[in-house]
DNA sequence: GGCAATTAAGTTGTGCACAATCTAATTATA
DNA sequence: TATAATTAGATTGTGCACAACTTAATTGCC
């Protein structure tokens, strides 16, 4: 197995600087939605399933609490999101789109068509990846579940 | 193109968990040699190339001083590294391993081989996710050099 | 040689990301 | 049915990541 101590061989210089590089082409793509790319996130998530609850939302995207909570504060700000207390279990919140956070929808979808272009990929190549990396994930959890 | 407006079928999420996983299954493994994922990356930089001045490590890591700056200074107080001023052009800073720095690559030489054991990934397939990582960003460099 | 333009680092401010801790609501159980 | 354990969410503190700006050294150009 490739053990050599170079950055470089390293898958996981790898995955994290093509992360950080991608998110980089976002910013100015969604900037004139004046949103983060976590902020993008989060909409992608409301837009498939509004009324989620902060529990589900951060198991989808894999963030915790400290990092929602003032994340969605922001998106509060914006006008985009609001919440509201669960009647059933006082504890959840629901995390519902306001009808701007609704209307944003439309200025999103040309979203993935620009970022496509930009990497200039055929459809074949981009399953390919996709595929790659949910392998990835998989290897990670099970390792993961094996330790649990 | 994949256009779809949906979480999971975005290569950015895919890309963007896949690296925070790992780098998450990586955070036990640095705690004993009291490094997060990023100090470890500037110390496997150092490790290849002693005596690197901060451009330079800022362009192999994607890192701007703003990051670099005071993360170079955590090292620094845990006597890993030291910063020198260049004799020939003073605005440059050498940064060079201390002794400790030097000895605890002994310790990181196990890192890859802990981490190989985690991912539980056979070396053919190893390579062939390096290179659709290096080929994601060689396609993201193309579209930056098309557009500057 | 003198001065504008460039360059390397550092600083400041914003926004993640996450561990650890806290509070309040709910569930389990003695 | 009290009370202990669990759960959802918020808060605090640390450390990236990056844009925008500052400072000091160097280079270019006249």
């Amino acid at each position: 197995m490739k053990s050599s101590l170079t950055l470089e061989h390293q898958i996981c210089f790898q995955l994290y600087t093509a992360s950080k590089e991608l998110t980089r082409l976002y910013r100015p793509i969604l900037a004139p939605l004046n949103l983060t790319y976590s902020q993008y996130l989060v909409m992608l998530v409301l837009w498939e399933e509004d009324h989620i609850d902060l529990k589900q939302l951060g198991e989808r995207l894999t963030l915790d609490s400290g990092t929602l909570s003032p994340l969605v504060k922001r998106l509060m700000q914006l006008d985009y999101v609001e919440k509201v207390r669960a009647t059933d279990d006082e504890r959840r919140v629901l995390l519902s789109l306001t009808p701007s956070g609704r209307a944003l929808r439309e200025q999103a979808e040309e979203v993935p068509l620009k970022v496509s272009g930009m990497l200039n990929i055929d459809e074949a190549t981009y399953v390919a990846y996709m595929e790659m990396l949910i392998d990835i994930k998989a290897r990670l959890r099970a390792f993961g579940e094996r330790e649990e």
